[in-house]
DNA sequence: TTTTATATACCGAACGTTTGGTAAAATTGT
DNA sequence: ACAATTTTACCAAACGTTCGGTATATAAAA
């Protein structure tokens, strides 16, 4: 068999990045090809149900990554809590790429086909609420109180991505960094 | 002149809570024309300069609304600064209708034609921060510490729907009308 | 080792549909 | 008569998608 003319995890990345900027809706096929170097048609053999294949594709990578590198490392309890925290809010900040990102959790909520991509989405939701409750938990909350909180959290880093984006201004996110070790101490 | 069919506030309406559910590109102009009743060539009489003509329309009747239900309320100085709050709150409840609708601001902030509605976007959330930053200031902080609290309320008004949204749970947004006060109190 | 067959990966070209958009006629109220 | 509004009918372009076929690598058969 042939070699791949693009690594799948090239392909994946230029297409979170369309996903993330343009929404799914404001991502087309012609986008897609351009960006991944592959032609329409071999994006259908790689991804035969089509685009929302690829953007749920993309949904479950980000969920991945998502886990291992934020959910595993802030419940990883042979770890100091507060080395756990710092690891996650670097692993944030790249994920979001300092600000200027959009979340594709977000972007991809919106649109015609956003029902197709609901229950991925809410299931990153709670991988980001169950690691950051147990910081919470770790630093003595309760442990509703500790999920309350942790909530707080994903409410804090959505609406600063949101506010970073429209107004072109990452110190919103920057600050939310910041702030996300005092949300979760006592 | 003859009536006109649908009269501009029901057609603002409607095209208001398909730009809200589906955004820009998943709102198309056979959605637009079916929720009016209005053709599609009777929708370019009226926007002679198309669908991008009919967001930005919709986005400024949404600030001059934000302007006079938020922005007037919150610095009305005549008033008690607790009563303003309440006002200000009760519409803000309204416009996102409880947290189940999605805020126009952030859906036409993504997609194909976003450029065009950003500095309508951004005027908007200034309308809101220096009407918040009114009650912070009249509770005692400095100017440019109650403008950081006014953009505070923005993030989590942002955040908390962004949740309620995709989590399918009003609570994030209820929840964080409840904590408004707080964040704008010394 | 060479040949043959098989499976994988890709792509040009076209598909039918929907898109945003337009010209001209018909309707309506003054 | 007139002017504003709506509508029918239509269009080119773009959309997501499909198809026929080619190239490449592996595996089996000779």
């Amino acid at each position: 068999m042939p070699l791949q003319k693009v690594d799948p995890e090239t392909a994946d990345r230029e297409m979170f990045a369309l996903f993330c900027s343009y929404g799914y809706d404001g991502t087309s096929l012609e986008m897609l090809a351009n960006a991944t170097g592959l032609k329409k048609a071999s994006l259908y053999h790689r991804f035969p149900e089509g685009k929302k294949e690829m953007a749920l594709h993309v949904l479950k990578g980000t969920r991945q990554w998502i886990k291992t590198h934020i959910r595993d490392v802030l419940t990883h309890e042979e770890q100091p809590v507060k080395k756990r925290l710092t690891l996650a809010l670097q692993a944030l900040d790249q994920l979001y790429n300092g600000g200027s990102s959009n979340c594709i959790l977000r972007t991809l909520s919106i649109g015609t086909d956003a029902p197709y991509f609901r229950d991925a989405i809410a299931s990153c939701f709670e991988l980001l609420h169950t690691g950051f409750a147990a910081i919470a938990a770790a630093n003595g909350f309760s442990g509703t109180r500790a999920l309350q909180q942790a909530k707080e959290v994903s409410v804090a880093i959505q609406g600063s991505l949101v506010l970073s984006n429209v107004m072109n201004d990452t110190t919103y996110f920057k600050k939310c960094l910041e702030d996300i070790p005092l949300l979760l101490k006592k």
